[in-house]
DNA sequence: CTTTTATCGGACAAATTTGTCCACTTTAAT
DNA sequence: ATTAAAGTGGACAAATTTGTCCGATAAAAG
């Protein structure tokens, strides 16, 4: 569905939306081990997530990355998705057509539509912060 | 979504139904031709859809490829998806975990397993017989 | 039986994605 | 000021996916 880049981008993010949400800082060996990710590819990945202001970064001693509390509230899936893959989820034909085209469908446009827009509208609507909700009662998992 | 693999295989597939319905065959390079991919690359994946007897291969002059009268009226899209990508699509975590597992899921499972649920569903009620319909009328397109 | 035509399959090559290394910058603490 | 602790960014390496080449194999036609 993702790229392996992309995922690890969306654990990452949560991971450092829940530390923030109880006033934390982290740092990339952190992230890297909470999500079990290599941690230099992590951290490229984090600086993809900064320059998109997706997630702050903080250089130095008790540096670190964070999500700001206004950024948090406003946080969707779909800009982690869209900052790390681009826009293929979305202008991508199911059938690998140039581009997903209703006007020149490919015979499954149809049926790939129906699960597209539905995928866009999850990634639209879900916050990071909502995916943070079931971590700290251990209801759900960021690595196994 | 899928691996390019994937694509071509399902793209060749339908046109290999398409042709098989008219009571033709069809040769690799009409094949490649007819869904713009490269020759060797789709000879590749013609090889294993053929190994998992959804399409059959016939040698030698006026040999080519077909989908026979009984096959045509079973296969599903979900066939050919299994036989190039395997189970990732309905294994695979969407955030990248090893495996989507409810009794230890990632914090975006609930949201996946529904899109996820029905990308299954969609696949496995799609006959490949379906998706030749509109080619002929010009309706639907292999190639652009 | 030989030739021609087609797929089969293994080895190889290119491109992309994933992952690593290290010197550099920034910043806080001493 | 100096030092140590962090993220930054560029170059490189490994792994995977995509794509190519060519001889082997099978079958039909002459
Ligand atoms: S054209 Fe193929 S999914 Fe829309
Ligand atoms: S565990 Fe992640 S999608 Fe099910």
């Amino acid at each position: 569905m993702f790229s392996k880049a992309c995922e690890y981008g969306i654990r990452a993010s949560i991971f450092i939306a829940e530390r923030s949400l109880m006033g934390m800082k982290v740092s990339l060996k952190e992230v890297a081990n909470a999500i079990d990710s290599p941690e230099a590819y992590t951290s490229k990945i984090l600086q993809k997530l900064s320059r998109h202001e997706i997630v702050s970064s903080e250089k130095g001693p008790n540096g670190g990355y964070l999500i700001g509390p206004q950024q948090i509230e406003k946080v969707m899936l779909n800009e982690i998705v869209f900052a790390i893959d681009g826009d293929k989820v979305y202008q991508g034909c199911g059938l690998g057509l140039p581009k997903c085209d209703g006007a020149k469908p490919c015979p499954a446009h149809h049926q790939f539509k129906i699960i597209r827009d539905e995928l866009k509208e999850m990634l639209e609507t879900t916050t990071i912060k909502s995916l943070t909700l079931g971590l700290s009662e251990s209801l759900t998992f960021l690595k196994r």
